[in-house]
DNA sequence: GCCACAGATCGACAAATGTCGATCCGGTGG
DNA sequence: CCACCGGATCGACATTTGTCGATCTGTGGC
C-alpha cells in the first residue's frame, strides 16, 4: 500500500500521523549512528581498551602504536575520531599528548542505544 | 620507547607479558566491531526502531520502505545485514517476509561493549 | 639558535560501504 | 498457465573509510 516509493512533497504536512509510535527521528538516528561508527572499528576498540587498562586511564600515543600494531599517523587519526565522538579527551603534558577515557561515555551511549532501538515497551 | 614500529616476528613468543592487564584481543575486537558496524548506520537504526514500534515487534519490507525513505533493494540490503548480525530474524508468512526483533540482542551488545571497553575497574 | 623527538596534518591510495535500477525468484490468484 | 506482486540478488557507481609515507608543528635540551 501507500504506493511503492513516491517521495512526493505533497505529504509533507501530515496533520495526524496514523502510525502508533513514531520511530527514531532521522537526525537522532544520524547522531547516534555517528557515535556508534566511532566505536565500530577494531583498532579503535582496542585503543580504548588499552587506555582503560593503563594506570590513570590515560596513555600517550607512543604507548599505543605498539599494542595495536599500526603506524603513528594512523593511531593519531583514530584517536582524533574518538576524541571528536566524546569518548576520549586529549591534553598535553610536556612534549607528549595524553589521551584519557571520558568516564561515562560508553555507558551513556549503550543506554541511549537501548532506549532508542530496543524494546521500549511503553 | 620500544623503537618506533618494528613489527618483527621475534617477539611473537612472549612468555611473560609485562603489561598489567591485556587489552581486547584482536579477534574479539573484530567481532565486536562487526556487530557495532551493523548498528552504526542511520537507516538501520531507524529500521530497528520502526520494527520495534510495530505491533508484535515485526514488520514486512513493504512496511519499512516508506518510513526510511529508501528503495526496496536498499531496505532488503540493510535488513540482511541486521539479520546476519543477529539483531533480526526473518520468516516468511505467505508472500511476505516478516522481520522481527531478537529480544535481548541490543541489550547484550551494550553489555559486552561496556565490559570490553569501559571501566572494568577490577 | 639548533637539533631531536612526540605528535598532527597532508596527499595518495586501496578497500569497504550505501544506494539504486534492472533483473531474478517464489508464492497468489486469476 | 500466466500475470502479478513482494522480496532477494546482481551490477554499477559514488562516497566514505582505513592505512601509510612524507611533511609540518611544537616542545624541550644543549
Amino acid at each position: 500500500m501507500v504506493s511503492l516509493l513516491p517521495i512526493d512533497e505533497s505529504e509533507a504536512a501530515d496533520v495526524c500521523t496514523p502510525v502508533a509510535k513514531e520511530a527514531l527521528p532521522a537526525d537522532e538516528a544520524v547522531a547516534l549512528a555517528a557515535r556508534l561508527k566511532a566505536l565500530a572499528e577494531p583498532a579503535r576498540l582496542r585503543l580504548l581498551s588499552v587506555i582503560a587498562a593503563h594506570e590513570g586511564r590515560e596513555a600517550c600515543v607512543c604507548d599505543l602504536t605498539e599494542p595495536v600494531r599500526l603506524s603513528q599517523p594512523t593511531v593519531s587519526h583514530h584517536l582524533k575520531i574518538l576524541v571528536d565522538a566524546g569518548f576520549l579527551t586529549r591534553h598535553r603534558r610536556g612534549a607528549w599528548a595524553f589521551y584519557a577515557l571520558v568516564p561515562g561515555a560508553v555507558d551513556e551511549l549503550s543506554a541511549v542505544l537501548r532506549t532508542a532501538v530496543d524494546v521500549r515497551s511503553g
